[in-house]
DNA sequence: CATACCCACAAACAAGGCTA
DNA sequence: TAGCCTTGTTTGTGGGTATG
């Protein structure tokens, strides 16, 4: 699942995602030097961006500018770099009753699914169901951005990788986004 | 042991794009 | 348009390894 890549390139590319997500821009391997004190100098991380580069990991807008994640170097961060945690035994008990439930209609699921994530994780939940043209969502993960802010990382079914920018609660911790996009991920 | 070679790394430089 | 930031390329250095 997993390509095989050496450490200091997966140190990098986590890198890259992290500061692109908190900023928005570009990153440069000056900025991945000077910020994440990886040990080694701006050069040699332009080497290794540029081996990620044909590795289809990151992507570049321009010439001079520094390196984004493409679609698969979020894959790559969503399914090998970020680290998942366990499901309290509670929760997961709550979550097999519901879904044991006998329910016909899809838009019935749906909103009872919603309903469910909702009450356990009292925050705003959201529901993508699979449309015609579109791809359904593979995996979904929350990055604290700010107090009261998270990013929403959506990885779809065919590859496509879309952020967005989500209220939370301001006493949210990261433990318990990662809880809650694990009720999502398989 | 001495030499040659390879590889990783860093520094310096030129060039392109962005922005105030 | 100047200054800044970034990249790619070139060059030099140091360490490890192979060979005679």
């Amino acid at each position: 699942m997993c390509m095989q890549m050496d450490e200091r390139k997966k140190k990098i590319l986590r890198a890259i995602v992290q500061d692109y997500i908190s900023t928005a821009e570009p990153v440069g391997s000056r900025t991945i030097a000077r910020k994440f004190d990886l040990g080694i100098s701006p050069a040699t991380i332009r080497n290794e961006m540029s081996d990620m580069e044909e590795l289809g990991l990151i992507e570049q807008p321009h010439t001079s500018a520094g390196r984004i994640p493409s679609d698969a170097g979020y894959r790559y961060y969503v399914d090998c770099l970020l680290e998942k945690s366990s499901i309290a035994d509670d929760v997961k008990d709550v979550i097999e009753k519901e879904t044991t439930k006998r329910i016909a209609e899809i838009q019935t699921v749906i909103a009872h699914s919603s309903k469910l994530l909702s009450e356990l994780t009292h925050l705003t939940s959201i529901v993508i169901g699979p449309d015609k043209g579109k791809s359904a969502f593979n995996q979904m993960h929350f990055l604290p951005y700010e107090p009261g802010k998270a990013i929403m990382v959506v990885v779809k079914e065919n590859g496509v990788v879309e952020n967005q920018i989500v209220e939370i609660g301001e006493n949210v911790t990261a433990e318990e986004l990662q809880r809650i996009a694990n009720v999502f991920n398989p």
